[in-house]
DNA sequence: AGGTGTAGAGTAAACGTTTACTCAGATAAG
DNA sequence: CTTATCTGAGTAAACGTTTACTCTACACCT
């Protein structure tokens, strides 16, 4: 049964009609009798035939293809939002080409050159590498970022979660539990969504009138082969180590809320009894952790559809007056750790 | 600077030379003059140009362009398979498409015609639904496939973990730590790789010389919305309250594992001191739970490497000699639970 | 001088579609 | 009966590449 890739072009003279004619029934546009749209779907289902989308993409300058650029699609937060992406664009007819850029910007330019190859006909970006966008950027396919924008545009149109918010939520949980010195552990403090989360954080502290204190603010670097849980976990430890006390953490994600739990559990202390934890992301872990984690939840979801949303609009060139900051609530979910 | 986009036509002219020199220069095949190789690459840099791909596809009959179809990419273990594939083939540069099936067999039937309009050069499949492959198989297009093999035919290749292996390393774990009555909890039970694991299980027993009986297999089923640990801890519980007895549990993945544990947990009984636990996957949830869980470790790395080394051999025709079905070894992690 | 080889580069076909034109014949209107 | 309208369908160009053929001019042998 290995049968050679089929053409409209046999199509056609199998049914002894033109390939103009043969275009026009299987895309249904176009005049042809009701017999000769008969007769040349029976060939096409007899043949096998499936239309060659290179060729179409190529004739039509549109390759109803969207590429997606994800930092590292084994992180929860990323996959989640892909996966919903990828079904919401596939029910709309366009595939997507997921690339993981494994925060390299090498890799980036590369797929970037690569998707602009493929004519894909919009492009969506989460966040990555520290200054993303210079390539990109002076080309004309629409794109959308999620959760970081690019440095020197103020025209794409960005798509995150209401860090501040979550900041705010999240320390006001720990403050509401009698927390008065609260750590918070940074890890990518270049992201405008720490930047935002830290913010949070310091509203929460002035709005409760407990004074901010630099030393709370623990920086943790990943280094090479070590995961966030070790790097935060060694972190505190070495603070701790250095005298320095508190009776609350906030962690910017939920990788590094464990490793703080782990740090803390190690010395004998409790959670939350002694010390009460809250996250970020609500990944998965999140619940299956000891104790389980009370952290904020990013509505994957809303993000996804309007990061589709707003881009197929763009795409189609219909509705102008897209916001270009959309910024999605975020809830606390309170879980064993606060 | 929203340049338009220049193509291989423009160059010629810009460096007055025929296109055809362009394209040997671009190439590097051909000949051509030092002079003119100078001249049509400073063009190109002048102009930005980009080669389209699509058009190249086209002509070559070859995209450079793997498809990957994966059920589930928010499962650690596709995601991290997947993750790795991609960066291998990246680096031999091919763009990979993942596919996110949802084990929908439609769904699974579109992207494979899809891939197909893109004329991919090969095609990964991992896992999916029950009966895989009813499209796929007549095509000529180069197949390799994870973990599951569809139905009927002999020719394409399979890369799989050693589940029995696995089955029988978890077994053993729990039996050299003191379980006699060791319940075996199965979500999918149609998939061979569960079989396999099933029948390590089985044999662990007989060498140890402890009876299988069939009231220590649990089949779990997932309803819509619910998870798998949810719903292995439903059905552990359910089980119990009918008065069954067991000191072990092994379960076929880590999600499954956690329901368990959370069921024992649940009746105040004590992991591992009451009733042991081991898992499958070694999700990263199997480090931060509680208690830690000790779970079989699949080579995700080695099953990456095989899948693209075969694939690209396959494309390449070179080296006939692969073996039809390769097993991966796998490793038990033992941590807490037991 | 005549012949041969070769370096450099152009011409045009082909890949599989879509679609603007065109056209013949049929039907309707005057 | 002439003219206008419409229906069904074919012709051929175009999308941006690659590459098998050609062709010219020049160098190198006898």
């Amino acid at each position: 049964m290995n049968q050679r890739k089929v053409s409209i072009k046999e199509i056609a003279e199998l049914s002894g009609v033109s390939v103009a004619t043969v275009s026009r029934v299987i895309n249904n546009n176009g005049r042809f009798s009701e017999e000769t749209r008969k007769k040349v779907l029976q060939v096409i289902k007899d043949t096998h035939y499936e239309t060659n989308n290179i060729a179409k993409s190529l004739r039509m300058k549109k390759s109803n293809t969207i590429g997606i650029l994800v930092p590292d699609i084994s992180n929860s937060f990323f996959a989640n939002v892909v996966q919903e992406i990828e079904s919401i664009l596939f029910k709309k007819g366009y595939s997507t080409i997921i690339c993981n850029t494994d925060r390299n910007e090498e890799k980036e330019e590369a797929y970037l050159r690569m998707l602009e190859g493929k004519m894909i006909d919009g492009l969506i970006v989460i966040s990555g590498v520290k200054e993303f966008g210079s390539t990109a950027i002076n080309k004309k396919t629409p794109l959308i970022c999620i959760d970081r924008k690019p440095k020197d545009t103020k025209s794409t149109i960005l798509i995150e979660s209401d860090h501040y918010q979550g900041g705010f939520l999240a320390t006001e949980e720990l403050i509401s539990k009698g927390c008065h010195n609260i750590a918070i552990i940074i890890h990518r403090d270049f992201l405008s969504s720490s930047k935002e989360r830290l913010l949070g954080y310091q509203n929460a502290l002035k709005k409760y009138q407990i004074p901010f204190k630099e030393e709370n603010v623990i920086h943790v670097t990943v280094e090479e082969k070590m995961s966030r849980t070790e790097a935060a976990k060694a972190a505190l430890l070495q603070k701790i180590s250095e005298g320095y006390q508190f009776d609350g953490v906030f962690a910017l994600n939920d990788r590094l809320a464990i490793g703080a739990i782990h740090a803390i559990l190690d010395l004998g202390k409790k959670v939350p009894e002694d010390i009460k934890v809250v996250g970020f992301d609500n990944d998965p872990i999140s619940k299956y952790c000891y104790p389980c984690l009370t952290t904020i939840r990013q509505d994957n979801m809303l993000i996804a559809e309007q990061a589709c949303e707003n881009l197929l609009a763009l795409i189609d060139g219909t509705r102008k007056d897209m916001k270009k900051h959309q910024v999605i609530p975020v809830t606390l979910v309170s879980r064993a750790s606060t």
